[in-house]
DNA sequence: CATATTAAGTCAACGACGCTGCCGTAATGG
DNA sequence: CCATTACGGCAGCGTCGTTGACTTAATATG
């Protein structure tokens, strides 16, 4: 932000009523912004993850499973390591997770058609069944928030939201967002 | 971001084209929108929080030191019993924190003056000092967001993030907004 | 004043979920 | 044919969350 720049030293003192903000106080203010930003995203995420744990626990599963059945649900087919480069985490803390979840049967596995050496994953009946039953948690949530803060609010959150994330990670959501308008399925 | 207002039950069909959004589509989307926010969460988080850790690691420290040190340093004199309140963990993984925050000279207790039995918590200045180079990481990444997205766009995006959380959560962030307003000292 | 209650520290044990490193297998592709 | 890639599995470890029980000191209350 513009504190970087250096107040030139000859600005009169006048020209400030007695109460206005000082350059001091801006730069205060510009901080103590960015530090709201922190507790708000520490909250929110805090309260939006905790929405499906009680349904988790029930079943004996985490949040990491919840992550993969999200992201599963939301492209059928993808590979492993597709979805190792969506979560950020090591082929072994996947491994772990997912071998669960095909175990109890909410994802299944199945060789890709170009490349054999693919397991393209896709939810159950089942996944799927819990999948949205851990959404619902966490829609009543997101919906209230976006019901009370309107449409024109909701349009901002977005463009924060991309903004905080990577660039890797909005190309990704370009192309939900594209999915979404247009519903065809995608190549395996 | 319109299909925030229900359809008319009574509208006519004929008053639509043939690929205008039926009541189905518009379910459709209103679900798409809350899982799209899911994403949002997921990667805004994932890589708020990737941003301090190089750091973290290079002392030795995780993203639960880097909750408190944060915590702590927005409200110096908390108890611990506070502090438990914010970060909802158990009294166990927070003392496990504490004590190595302590240990290295990064957080000072000290007895309440009204009542004895709490441990006042504050950062020392060494701890100010790293609170501040953790800060920074996440203060460019999302200083940059608030820059590209714009002033209205902040607004919502607070609106949101606050209508996410749970309601003691908002009761502690409407603290932290006039406390920035209002900088006096917080009784201890 | 005796007796809860409260704030905090502590110990033991455990579970979830990250990590690294290494090896094996199968399929792909130059 | 051989390097590479996609994936799975194993061993071991670290962080950080959990529960439960117990202690101490200070406060609050009957």
């Amino acid at each position: 932000m513009s504190d970087r720049k250096a107040e030139p030293p000859s600005r009169p003192a006048a020209a400030l009523p007695a109460d206005t903000k000082t350059l001091a106080s801006l730069l205060f203010l510009r901080e103590e912004e960015m530090r709201l930003a922190q507790d708000l995203l520490f909250f929110a995420y805090r309260d939006f993850t905790c929405a499906a744990d009680r349904v988790l626990s029930e079943l004996g599963l985490g949040r990491a499973h919840h992550r993969a059945l999200h992201f599963i649900g939301r492209n059928p087919g993808i590979s492993v390591s597709e979805l190792l480069g969506i979560l950020r985490i090591t082929k072994q803390s996947l491994a772990r997770v997912l071998s669960t979840l095909v175990g109890r049967g909410y994802v299944t596995q199945a060789a890709g058609r170009s490349d054999r050496r693919q397991r393209r994953l896709s939810l159950t009946a089942a996944g799927a069944g819990l999948e949205r039953q851990l959404f619902e948690r966490q829609r009543e949530r997101l919906a209230g928030a976006y019901r009370e803060a309107g449409g024109t609010a909701v349009e901002g959150f977005r463009r924060v939201m991309r903004g905080i994330m990577e660039h890797d990670a909005r190309a990704y959501m370009d192309g939900a967002e594209r999915e979404a308008h247009e519903p065809r399925a995608r190549p395996a």
